[in-house]
DNA sequence: ATTATTTTTGGAACCGGTTCCTTTAAAGTC
DNA sequence: GACTTTAAAGGAACCGGTTCCAAAAATAAT
């Protein structure tokens, strides 16, 4: 049914071998060249990419693992890779962890054996599973999110993120403030993200800050917000996720407080929603997709036998909009 | 390197065609069985994919062509491709054709080389190309969205969407209605669902509707929206899409217009975010995700040899939120 | 014209599995 | 114990390419 290169050669009246390298550009004559150009194209041949995937013991392929694939991070970062790799002839293997660490490892075990050149994981928390996993998959793994001595790695600055949120809200006069953040097991969200406020909040001499933890989801979010109101009643709640914030919005908007003059709600990401909803969300801008496209390269890279830094920074970037309120105003 | 069958054949003292239908399930002694179990175990052996392909001829990968990666209907129904394929032991190769026709022709035929074993795709308008390059792939392509009688197709009820909407905000009391629509090139979006609505209207004696068009940013719907409230003033926009009524929702409030009680603003999806903003909108749940679930389950079928019914209509349903004003109230 | 050199080609092996067919070993029958 | 039947194992071919090496053809040099 499908052309082989055998069927080529026969038509041809030439060896096998000679297509071959006729497809691969290697020395053959002009009037070869001519005849298998034509034949070829009349029989519409395509190489079989296992068969030439066999022989060469690799495909073009870059496994990407995400946690999920409904979200604005993953998908950013998703379009990022898959732009960078089709422009340099590779495609992007999508592996849905759906959140699981158990699937994050089978998902390396399983690109491995398909023989993907390299596998881009986007982790909420490396484990020494992960560590092991990546050693036996005997290919390059880039870590995107998180870091880890142990391999390469591409994150976001989130100290800097926190220091800057920190640092604009209390300058705009709030002193009694909430963080809702997530779990620590989470190095970059979960501590660094927070380490950075914390530290913005050490610069201060008298700011109470009262320290929150919920999950990722939005419903999760609106029980802590509304456990926070009860609670200690701040000026404002800084988010550890655009999607906390969200669902603090939403408690508040329940609520009837409005935002920000009765309170003041930041988070961290940059994700479209936060431009669309009404007031806009001041949050801090972390590069998704640029983010996916330096992987996709640096991977390429690694796939190549390159070099690449082990540890690379991307920086973030303070959006200021409209839902923190200038409490120095009012005191004037 | 990696171990191979002959290695373990050699390991084992036996022929690798015995080591293959060990592995296989074939008829092989008990005490051997036991060898091979060790051997293969300890040796840490997986079989080489390509390999099997090479033999087999095709893969357990479907292709799935998604207009982009960062949407929320294409999240939702790529998950749900996801999860039943894995569950069947198969999995989703995604191709981002970044809403570019040209890219979805391209990625059939790229698929098919890579000879997945079938094809879904999430087109926003189905050409003769398409057919074509269906035609020559040789292998199932299932459409979800669009229909299109030469294929299998899954789509949404749009009209009866349109229609569901149309009947709710003129039973609402809304007399003086503008409906921002898509191109018509768009079968199911640009046309169903507007001719559901159409006929609505027509069910309605004394009811004045401007129809206009805008693409799917949520941008161009702002520009839009500013139109629409300039020049016929309604007290309520219809938006052929969650995303575009997100952008009508930002103008309103640019404008300093409170809805539902200045403007009512109605979407179709049921996108996640519609529920976050205040007041929640009111719009049409499109159910992507069990469609996701659905196109796996049918493609499955089909690469099976079995039969699928060629054409098969998701049920929409009405989501009576808070983004539509009861006008009927006030006169009373 | 003859020999040396370079360019094109053909043939065969190989990649790592699966499968068909034959041989060998084990078990069952008389 | 000889003979048939069944189960288990081995051998070789095949899937569709790539690549190495040797043979053949074309070109250059003497």
């Amino acid at each position: 049914m499908n052309t082989t290169i055998s069927d080529i050669a026969q038509m041809a009246g030439v060896a096998k071998s000679t297509v071959s390298r006729y497809l691969n550009g290697g020395s053959v004559s002009v009037k070869t060249k001519q005849k298998l150009e034509r034949i070829t194209r009349e029989a519409g041949y395509v190489p079989n990419t296992f068969a030439q995937s066999l022989k060469a013991k690799r495909t073009n392929l870059i496994g990407t693992i995400v946690p999920r694939l409904d979200s604005f991070a993953a998908a950013q970062t998703m379009t990022g890779i898959d732009e960078e790799l089709r422009a340099a002839g590779g495609q992007m293997l999508v592996y849905n962890a759906g959140q699981e660490r158990e699937r994050e490892i089978e998902a390396m075990h399983d690109l491995a054996r398909q023989k993907v050149a390299g596998i881009i994981l986007m982790p909420a928390q490396v484990t020494d599973e992960h560590l092991l996993a990546a050693e036996a998959a005997g290919i390059p793994v880039l870590l995107v999110g998180q870091g880890n001595e142990a391999l390469h790695s591409l994150v976001y600055d989130d100290y800097q993120a926190g220091l800057l949120m920190g640092r604009y809200v209390l300058e705009k006069g709030h002193r009694r403030i909430a963080y809702l953040g997530v779990t620590e097991e989470d190095e970059a969200v979960g501590r660094r993200r927070k380490e950075g406020f914390k530290q913005a909040v050490l610069e201060c001499t008298d700011c109470d800050v009262f320290y929150y933890e919920s999950s990722f989801k939005i419903a999760d979010a609106k029980l802590a917000a509304e456990r926070i109101l009860d609670e200690c009643g701040p000026t404002l709640i800084v988010c550890a996720t655009d999607n906390i914030a969200l669902g603090v919005v939403k408690t508040a908007h329940v609520r009837g407080l409005s935002i920000p003059s009765e309170l003041s709600i930041t988070g961290f990401g940059g994700y479209e929603v936060t431009s669309i909803i009404h007031p806009e969300l001041t949050t801090v801008r972390f590069p998704y997709f640029e983010a996916g496209k330096l992987a996709a390269r640096h991977m390429l890279k690694l796939t190549a036998g390159e070099d690449v830094e082990r540890l690379t920074v991307m920086d973030v970037e303070m959006l200021v909009r409209e839902s923190v309120d200038n409490l120095n105003n009012s005191s004037v």
